[in-house]
RNA sequence: GCCCCCGUAGCCCAAUGGCAGAGGCAAACCCCUUAAAAGGGUUGUAGUGCGGGUUCGAGUCCCGCCGGGGGCACCA
């Protein structure tokens, strides 16, 4: 335990034996450290205005408090404190913050199993993982934990909806919506993965019902505008998702008159080049407009049409081999540019939501619209010639580029030409004009459970719907727990029926309280401002503070929030710039996502068996040797499979690391100008690479570096100038902080022993001499026609004409030629390239 | 169906268009040891999924295929 009798062992010992060795006992570490760290708070970022530090905030994404921490929490920590420590060492003022995502269905599920509250196993869970956070070494700041199911945190969800309501950003509507029958609420489109629900996994039903809504889609254009700033600091992968989610078109709204309607009807098309090939309309049957149009006679087949539809599941309906379903109106539309009659029908192949919820079809040139015109016997027009067969013959629609045929004043034109005269036509007339639509839609924003914030509005009779004013805030939750909380359908709030009824806040008269809850992704979406003033009380967050603090400048966590978290924090974000909030646009200057932790080659799983425990992990390796075995695995975006690396190899490894460092005898402070220089070189070559690799994001090789640089430092020990030499303590201290970013344990023991203090995180990133990076001499490749026929030590600044001439005095480079070579190229000092 | 990424030793992974191997696992052998463990050291194995092309030179760039992974998908 003390270092001083370590140390005279070590000195005292035997040189060229391996006697010295005592066992690395992570355990040991641990707790020494732990305590240490406990005293010292190495890691808290200073809010002193003067000092004059450069700031960095690095955040990983905050965990939900289900139980123990897992393996993907022992990588994405880890990879994250990579960073973080790295900018420590660096000398920044850095911002690393935890909190923890606590409002969610699972805390209440198992609060109805266990008749308990959702917050006993919310905050019990919360300490398991904040004492698993401590053993794990993360270099956090404590000071600005947070948790959401905190009134004090949630208060200002609703301050934020206030604000989100005032500016018609949050609205209520009715509609067909996402329902999980399992968890028994509704879900975003966003929470809808192939039909099924993202958390549980059942198939998600359609369900008519009012909702509350955010309006995301005002922002669609800024959220894919302002993703330029993201650009090559976010990954492409990444980009293109929240790109497909957003799926801006454009292309022409037109205004269809219907028979018997005095308002025109707009149908958008990307397509208004083919509007003289629409044969008929199509209005989603859920649209309000399929209702009001139909004809009395059509009226019950409708009716039963539209009942048929709104029980499919969304997984029934989004099969692509489902045969076209639909149903005539009984009323025709009018074409605007050549006055004819198509008929007008209701198909669920329109959705209500997407455009104005109704299409003119072309049959000819869109497989969707030729599958029903086929179905249902309706004539097919060809009014762009691509030389392919007549799609009414053959089944396949033509939907590529051609020149316009039947199309009057089109004929002739190349589709980009047509579209172009055909939008300049309609906007003439009035009947049209170009437009852009987007794929996003608004954001679902109420949940029928309890452990979330309550949405702060009262419904009046009167007034209507009337927030809860900013001082009454927050809206806490009744006190429900067990049984009162299974799912009925109706958010458990209801039944708190003195909570549910009220005054209005307006006119004082009996009034309701609204009894949803928000989304979860509600908290997530701003939590980052938060920490920079973690207690705040006159808003969410302190503008100021998170002027100095923001945005973060590294992001970590995983891409399965591409289109949740990701595009709902940016969301949010841009409102508050725009609320005058915030300076900046973005949230996240630079992301990373890391992979995941799978085990023989499939997700760890209770039904495959196949789990690992990070708990067990850490009690057998220790932490060390579990954070260096996620960090050497492989690049930090690549999935770790547990079953091709080796922990065991790991701790190896870092007790090897910790010997060289325990084993240096020369004296704390000691010149290194002195030592032997070829280590002194090895040590400088290493930092600089290690640096490059870190700045690049690329540990796994960064780790392969300090494997060498402790290999080099052992033979200078046992076989070289020995471990007096200045040159290993040199090598030994650069190992240390280089290594702490990886293992702080090992590093912090190893600085000790090296006798540093007093605490390695304050060490500073070693300092290369460029000096000691120069080489004398390098080895020149000589190759003929391409192959390796000489070497060649050279110095490094040789000219081309002088390595060139040397290359072609080489004997075994004559050897290979007969006369005169046709050409030489020479990249000095490294190769020179003779073709015969 | 459309779009993106990846295929390098038995395995995980390196290689600004310039000697295919940095690092690790596993394997074999040697030293140390009464022995084992721990420790120290040595060694091999791939011509880069396949086929073309560009280039003095291709794992790297381009085209096509095969295999694996991912995203979007009845979005008009």
């Amino acid at each position: 335990m003390h270092r001083e009798s370590r140390g005279r062992r070590l000195s005292s010992s035997n040189r060229g034996t391996t006697t010295v060795t005592e066992q690395y006992d992570p355990k040991a570490l641990q707790a020494k450290w732990q305590r240490r760290w406990e005293e010292l708070d190495p890691y808290r970022a200073s809010e002193d205005p003067a000092d004059p530090r450069e700031r960095r905030y690095l955040l990983d994404m905050f965990p939900y408090p289900s139980g123990d921490l897992h393996m993907g929490h022992g990588e994405v920590f880890a990879l994250a404190d990579v960073i973080a420590r790295y900018w420590f060492q660096r000398g920044y003022n850095v911002l690393h913050p935890i909190g923890w995502d606590s409002f969610g269905l699972p805390a209440e599920n198992a609060a109805i199993r266990r008749d308990a509250h959702p917050a006993e196993w919310t905050y019990a869970n919360i300490e398991t993982q904040a004492t698993s956070f401590k053993r794990y070494g993360i270099s956090f700041d404590w000071t600005r934990r947070l948790h959401t199911s905190d009134p004090g945190y949630y208060r200002w969800n609703q301050w934020l909806f206030n604000r989100f309501f005032e500016r018609g950003l949050a609205y209520r509507k009715g509609g067909l919506v996402n329902w999980c029958p399992q968890d028994q609420t509704v879900l975003a489109n966003e929470q809808v993965v192939d039909g099924r629900c993202e958390r549980c996994g059942a198939e998600v039903v359609r369900r008519e019902l009012t909702q509350w809504y955010f309006k995301i889609t005002d922002y669609a254009d800024r959220l894919l505008d302002d993703m330029a700033q993201l650009e090559g600091l976010w990954s492409d992968r990444l980009l293109t998702m929240q790109r497909n989610w957003i799926g801006r078109s454009e292309g022409a709204d037109v205004l269809f008159t219907i028979e018997g309607r005095e308002e025109p009807v707009t149908v958008y098309t990307t397509r208004p080049d083919t509007l003289f090939g629409a044969t008929f309309f199509v209005v989603a049957p859920d649209a309000p407009l399929a209702d009001e149009i139909v004809a009395p006679a059509q009226r019950e087949a409708f009716e039963a049409y539209r009942a048929e539809v709104a029980k499919l599941s969304d997984i029934d309906r989004l099969s692509t081999e489902k045969e076209k379903t639909g149903v005539f109106l009984g009323v025709h539309a009018i074409n605007p540019v050549n006055g004819e009659r198509i008929p007008v029908w209701a198909a669920d192949y329109v959705l209500s939501d997407y455009g104005h919820g109704a299409i003119m079809a072309v049959p000819a040139h869109d497989q969707r619209d030729l599958d029903f015109a086929r179905k249902f016997a309706l004539p097919v027009r060809v009014v762009v010639h691509t030389g392919l067969a007549d799609p009414g013959e053959t089944g396949e629609a033509t939907p590529g580029e051609g020149s316009l045929v039947n199309s009057g004043p089109l004929d002739g034109l190349s589709k980009a030409d047509a579209i172009k005269k055909i939008i300049g036509i309609l906007s003439e007339k009035g009947r049209g004009k170009a437009a852009v639509n987007f794929r996003l839609r608004d954001w679902l924003l109420s949940r029928q459970r309890f452990w979330g914030t309550p949405i702060p509005i009262i419904h009046c009779p009167d007034c209507g719907e009337v927030p809860v004013p900013d001082d009454q805030l927050p809206v806490t939750l009744p006190d429900l727990r067990g049984e009162a909380l299974a799912p009925r359908g109706v958010s458990p709030l209801a039944s708190a029926t003195d909570w549910v009824n009220v005054e209005c806040p307006k006119c004082g008269g009996a009034a309701k309280r609204d009894t949803d809850t928000m989304d979860t992704f509600v908290d997530s979406s701003w939590y980052f401002l938060r920490y920079c003033s973690p207690g705040y009380e006159d808003g969410p967050f302190d503008v100021e503070k998170v002027r100095r603090w923001g945005p973060i400048d590294q992001y970590v966590g995983g891409i399965e929030h591409a289109v949740l978290h990701l595009l709902y924090s940016r969301f949010f974000v841009k409102v508050l710039h725009d609320m005058g909030m915030l300076d900046f646009t973005e949230p996240f200057i630079r992301m990373l996502n890391q992979g995941q932790v799978i085990n023989r080659g499939k997700a760890m799983s209770k039904s495959l068996g196949n789990g690992v425990d990070l708990g067990a992990q850490i009690d057998g390796f220790g932490v060390d040797a579990v954070r260096l075995t996620m960090i050497f695995a492989g690049p930090p975006e690549e999935d770790i499979d547990w079953a091709d690396v080796s922990p065991a190899a790991s701790q190896k490894f870092l007790a090897r690391a910790l010997r060289v460092m325990s084993e240096v005898t020369s004296e704390p402070g000691v010149s290194y100008t002195g030592g032997d220089l070829e280590l002194r070189k090895v040590t400088h070559r290493t930092v600089d690479e290690v640096t490059k690799l870190v700045d690049s994001y690329r540990f796994n090789v960064a780790v392969a570096r300090m494997m060498e640089l402790t290999t080099a430092a052992r033979r200078a020990i046992d076989a070289g100038p020995g471990r007096a030499d200045p040159a290993v303590r040199e090598a030994a201290e650069a190992l240390a902080v280089m290594l702490s970013l990886v293992a702080p344990y090992v590093a912090e023991e190893g600085w000790e022993r090296l006798g540093g203090s007093p605490s390695v995180a304050k060490a500073g990133w070693p300092e290369v001499d460029p000096a000691l990076l120069v080489q004398e001499s390098v080895t020149c490749v000589v190759q003929v026609a391409g192959k390796v026929r000489d070497r060649l030590e050279v110095s490094p600044d040789i000219t081309d004409a002088e390595l060139e001439a040397l290359a072609l005095g080489s004997e075994k480079v004559q050897a290979q030629l007969s006369g005169t070579p046709r050409r030489v190229i020479v990249r000095a000092p490294k190769l020179v390239n003779i073709v015969p």
